[in-house]
DNA sequence: CGATCGAATTGACCCGCATCAAGGAGTGTG
DNA sequence: CACACTCCTTGATGCGGGTCAATTCGATCG
C-alpha cells in the first residue's frame, strides 16, 4: 500500500509529458484546430491530471474557483441547489467536454460537479489559461467558443423545459446522448446510462416515475429497448418524430 | 422630412466621440473596472450606435455574427424558435447588458433579439474586440466574466423552469426585474412591464392565462398592485416568501 | 366620439404529470 | 445464502396548469 504513494506520482509525471497531443478527445476540446506549437504551449500550462471515483465531487458550489477541468474520460453531472433545498441537474458531461465555466463569473463555483463513473480530468489552472489565451489567438477564440456553445446549449434546454411534454423531453435527451456518443466514436445506438432515473428527471424537469413510464412507453412502441440502464435505440427516426409530435 | 436624413448621421458622429466614458451603464458593461486608457482603447474600436424602434429586430437566428451589442438604453427580448414552430423567450435584457454572445459559438446567431421599446445599442465589432482582449487583460477577463455570468443566469432559469410552480416563477421574475432596475438606479418597487403576458409566459414556461391569473392572485393578496403593465411591488418580503413556498 | 383591434382578465372544463403506495430487480455485505 | 439497500417499475388518485371561450380594458384612428 505504501507503494501506491510512489507509483502515483510517477504515473502523473509520465502522463504530463503528453497531454492533449495524445488525447483522443483533443478535437472536441480546447486544443481544437491549434497548431502543434500552440498545443505544446497549452500542454505546458496544464496542471496534473485528477482521478475521481464514482460519486466523488470534482468541485462543489461555493468552492473557490481557480481551474477549469477537461474530461479525459468518464462521465459527470452538474447541478445547482437553491436555498429551499430543491436541486436541478444542469447537465451531463462526457469526455472532451469542459467543466467549471460557471466559476469564471466570480471567484467561486456556483454548481456541483460529480463523477457518475470513475473519471479522469485534466486540470487547467485558469490564470495560466487566461494568460496563454492572450498570446495564442486560437486559444482565446476556442475558449470563447466553448463558453458560447454552453450558452446555446442552455437555450436548447430552456426550450425543452419550457415547451415540451414528457416524452418529447425524453426523446430529445436520448437523441442528444446518442449523437454525443457518436461524435466520440462510440455506438450511437447502444449505450449504458450512467445516471439514475431521478437524475434524468431532474435534468428534464420531470419526476422519476414519469421518466420510467416514458421509457416503458418507448419500449412498448418499439422505439428503444430498455433494461435498467442499458439502452438500445431501435428506431432513431421514430424517436425524432416524437419531437414536435404534439 | 428630408432633414432627418441629414440630422441622423451628424448625431451618430457626435455620439461616437464619447461612448463608454459618458455612459451611465459603463459599470455594468464591458468597461467595468478598466483604466481610463483602456476604456479609451475600447471606445476606439466601437462601431456606430444603432437605434431601434419598438418591435424591430437587432438580429435574427441565422444572421451572420460579427458584432456584440451593448444596450445603452431600451429593453429587449431574445428568443429561440425550433423546427416545429414553438418558441421560447430566453431572456429580457436592459441597459448595460450585452447581446449576441450566442453568436460567438459559430458564425451565425442562434436566437432572435427584438427591441421591446425604442432602444439604442453600441455596436462592438467582434474581431476588433477579440484583438483588443488579447492586449487588454481586464477586457478579456470582463468578456469572459460576462459570458460566465450568462451561463450562471441560465442555470438559475433552468432551476426555475424545472422545479418551480407558477406563482413561484412569477414571484422570482418580478424580484429579478426589481433588483435589476434598482442596480440601474431606477425604482425597484414601481415599473412598467415592456413585454406582454404571453412573452412573460414563454419566458417562464407558462401560458399567458396562467401568468394573468398569478398576477391577479398576487394583487388580491396585497403583494403587488397591477394595472395592465404597470406594476407596483407592495410587499417585497412577501413576494420573497413565495419562493420555496411549496 | 364611436369603431376597431390587440392585450388582459376571468370562468368552466379537462388532461398530463405529480403524488402516494406497493412490489420487483439488481447489487453488495456479513 | 439471507439480508439490506438502492434503483426501477407499475398502479390508483388528485391537482395544477393547459385549453377553449366570453368579456373587458385601453390605445389608436377615422
Amino acid at each position: 500500500m505504501p507503494q501506491a504513494r510512489v507509483v502515483i506520482p510517477i504515473a502523473y509525471a509520465r502522463q504530463k509529458i503528453r497531454h492533449c497531443s495524445a488525447c483522443a478527445m483533443a478535437a472536441l476540446c480546447l486544443p481544437a484546430d491549434l497548431s502543434v506549437e500552440d498545443i505544446a504551449r497549452l500542454e505546458s500550462l496544464l496542471g496534473n491530471r485528477r482521478r475521481l471515483k464514482r460519486g466523488q465531487h470534482l468541485y462543489r458550489a461555493g468552492d473557490g474557483f481557480d481551474a477549469l477541468f477537461a474530461i479525459r474520460n468518464g462521465f459527470f453531472k452538474t447541478d445547482v441547489l437553491n436555498e429551499d433545498g430543491r436541486d436541478q441537474v444542469t447537465g451531463f458531461q462526457m469526455a472532451g467536454e469542459l467543466l467549471g465555466l460557471d466559476g469564471i463569473s466570480s471567484t467561486r463555483h456556483t454548481c456541483n460537479a460529480m463523477a457518475l463513473e470513475d473519471s479522469d480530468v485534466c486540470v487547467i489552472p485558469f490564470s495560466s489559461l487566461e494568460h496563454a489565451a492572450r498570446e495564442i489567438e486560437g486559444l482565446q477564440r476556442n475558449l470563447m467558443k466553448l463558453m458560447s456553445r454552453e450558452i446555446v446549449r442552455d437555450h436548447g434546454l430552456m426550450m425543452l423545459l419550457g415547451t415540451m411534454r414528457a416524452d418529447e423531453r425524453l426523446a430529445a435527451f436520448l437523441l442528444n446522448l446518442s449523437q454525443r456518443f457518436m461524435a466520440r466514436g462510440w455506438s450511437p445506438a447502444e449505450f449504458h446510462l450512467r445516471m439514475t432515473r431521478e437524475e434524468i428527471g431532474s435534468y428534464l424537469g420531470l419526476k422519476l416515475e414519469t421518466v420510467s413510464r416514458a421509457f416503458s412507453r418507448f419500449h412498448d412502441e418499439g422505439l428503444i429497448s430498455v433494461q435498467q440502464r442499458h439502452i438500445r435505440i431501435l428506431d432513431t427516426s421514430g424517436l425524432r418524430g416524437m419531437l414536435g409530435g404534439r
